[in-house]
RNA sequence: GCUGGAGUAGCUCAGUUGGCAGAGCACGUCCUUGGUAAGGACGGGGUCACGAGUUCAAUUCUCGUCUCCAGCUCCA
């Protein structure tokens, strides 16, 4: 036999998991199968074992599977009687299996063999035999629920990845070291941008240091800037309000576990935990007429949400968190207009934030919604709508849709090509309904508004980690907090490093200096680590002809320039980049 | 919340088979005044995550709590 001509990756990975289920139970023959598929990146297996599985175990059955590859056994498959098979596994004692032939169908159930006894139900396709397979490797252990439901026993799950080459194998796991070292936990701190680890403070919760803060900052200006241009109001809402708005929101009901509340003086309240009913409340607070409508609120709105313990991670999920909220007010023909609108918007800011690539999901109502059918089908025909008017190519998540509406979700990638849930924009029939919101149309009647909620960054939090994934915590010229460090020599300069910083400062520069008393080298090593785009060294030479001396990162030694000439290449420099 | 792993200086980590805790980097002082990625000397710094228990003695053993990590579930 040849080698195949067209190898599916995915059915190589796949028969790498059956070989993988195979060394397990050879290995340990009262472990019980669940199922064990090709995911993404490789495969994984789950499995029902009372004592856990450790890195030793994974090398263990690494060395079985090798025996099997070697023995190049062939995958055999077969088709049973559907009672035939539910009767073979329950001999087998394979519960889950039997659970699983239960649930199917047709009245044939396909079943596949290799070696000698280890059987599996399986639609397949797969290798045709074992020795196909040549570079795989086990990665990690984790717990994982019975078909992902909560309740369910939680099983033992073995990833593992499988390649046709080991140069590819080598490749995939080298990429694994790069997201390692991206890690926005890490460079985060390092670079002094944020923490989060204050266990006295609570998990969840984020502190910017100055760095960090002065990019959210130039995010926010930006943004601000950016709404009102494009028809936006801001518009600020209190963080504490009494329970009562939530009822009438219906976040009391269907929100309850996430949101913090607390009673004084026998009063309710409830820390935010969204911002839409906050522009409700801005909403109707006078009558409006069909003439004012699109009303677009925006606001960089920090809401609370207690997330369940375990879901946190870094700052991709938080408790405490700033959203770039926006809420819109319109009559039902601006609807599509708006959502169009929206998309633009979306559109822009990534590319302006360096990420170009997009991923589009439509989101449909879920199990646990308000509002009538018909206004969800309605919402939902009008995202869709807008999509298509625009030609773009989306994902459908059935049933993943907010409790008040359907939703588009935009996810960008990054470098790596992982994506980042960001954008999401909702449209919403329900909550007009439960605040009787109205304006006054060209007949003098009172009519219903239609409400969009979206945000373009999604939380800043996980946006910043974002973006320091992406830019390996190298940020772009316009978001550096530092955009350039002054390394005066020696101190007989340091007069007119002062001139210089003054100079920058007074053209919007953000310029800081390092005079401490270490030399040259470590202070230029100091600024590289800290990922600053420009250094300026000063020396007596630079000083005598007010000039500066280049450095800029990651391409070393520029030469001298006037510095008016920096300045004025710098300024051009930031403007460019946005 | 669930399964498994972990928590020693600001950071990266060593160490104590139960007997007053260590390195490098960082920080401070002094020397050095340097031309494009680590100059030198000396020094300060720890309730060994927190709380109970066992013990003559706990950072080390046991239990509980908190936090973090890999996933599951959930999500901006």
């Amino acid at each position: 036999m040849g080698p195949l001509l067209i190898m599916d990756l995915n059915t190589l990975r796949h028969s790498c998991s059956h070989v993988m289920a195979q060394a397990v139970k050879e290995l340990w023959p009262q472990v019980k199968l669940a199922i064990g598929p090709a995911i993404e990146d490789g495969f994984y297996y789950d499995f029902d074992k009372k004592e856990p599985f450790t890195d030793e175990d994974l090398l263990v059955i690494e060395k079985k599977m090798q025996g099997i590859i070697a023995s190049d056994e062939p995958f055999l498959q077969e088709d049973l009687a559907k009672e035939k098979a539910i009767e073979l596994f329950k001999k087998l004692k394979e519960g889950y299996k039997v659970e699983l032939i239960q649930a199917l169908p047709d009245k044939n159930v396909s079943i596949y063999k290799t070696g000698k006894a280890f059987l599996d139900l399986c639609r397949g396709p797969h290798i045709k035999s074992t020795g196909q397979i040549k570079v795989f490797k086990l990665l990690s252990v984790a717990g994982a629920y019975w078909h992902g439901i909560e309740t369910n026993p939680m099983l033992q799950r073995i990833y593992g990845t499988c390649f046709e080459t080991q140069k590819e194998l080598e490749a995939y796991l080298k990429n694994l070291e790069e997201a390692k070292l991206r890690d926005h936990r890490k460079l985060g701190p390092a670079l002094e941008f944020f923490d989060i680890y204050h266990e006295e403070a609570g998990a969840g919760l984020v502190f910017y240091h100055p760095k960090g803060a002065l990019i959210r900052t130039i995010i926010e200006d930006y943004e601000k800037k950016e709404h009102l241009r494009r028809g936006y109001q801001i518009v600020i809402t209190p963080h504490i309000m009494q329970a009562e708005l939530w009822k009438t929101s219906g976040h009391y009901d269907y929100y309850k576990e996430n949101m913090y509340t607390f009673k004084i003086e026998d009063k309710e309240f409830v820390l935010k935990p969204m911002n839409c009913p906050g522009h409700i409340l801005i909403y109707k607070s006078k009558t409006r007429s069909y003439k004012d409508l699109p009303i677009r609120y925006f606001e960089l709105g920090t809401v609370y949400r207690h997330e369940k313990a375990g879901v946190m991670h870094g700052l991709l999920r938080v408790r405490g968190f700033t959203q770039d909220d926006a809420h819109i007010f319109c009559l039902p023909a601006q609807l599509r207009d708006e959502i169009k609108k929206i998309i633009d918007f979306v559109f822009d800011t990534m590319k302006i934030f360096g990420f170009n690539e997009v991923g589009i999901e439509l989101s449909t109502r879920p199990e646990k919604y308000i509002g009538s059918e018909e206004d969800w089908q309605k919402a939902t025909t009008a995202l869709e709508d807008a999509l298509k008017e625009k030609g773009i190519v989306y994902e459908v998540n059935q049933g993943d849709g907010a409790f008040y509406g359907p939703k588009i979700d935009i996810k960008l990638k990054d470098a790596l090509k992982r994506t980042w849930q960001c954008a999401t924009i909702q449209c919403d029939f329900a909550l007009p309904k439960r605040f009787n919101l109205a304006y006054i149309d060209a007949e003098g009647k009172e009519r219903q508004p239609i409400m969009l909620h979206r945000v373009l960054l999604g939380s800043l939090e996980r946006f910043i980690g974002a973006l320091i994934e992406h830019y390996k915590g190298e940020m772009p010229l316009w978001l550096a907090p530092t955009q350039v460090l002054l390394i005066p020599i020696k101190d007989t300069v340091t007069q007119y490093a002062q001139e210089v910083k003054q100079k920058l400062e007074s053209n919007n520069i953000r310029v800081d200096i390092d005079m401490r008393n270490e030399t040259l080298d470590k202070r230029i090593r100091n600024a590289e680590l800290n990922k600053t785009p420009y250094c300026l060294i000063l020396g007596e030479r630079e000083a005598k002809q007010g000039q500066v001396s280049v450095r800029k990162k990651g391409s070393g030694d520029q030469g001298a320039i006037a510095l008016d000439k920096f300045i004025e290449e710098l300024t051009n420099q930031i403007q460019e980049h946005r």
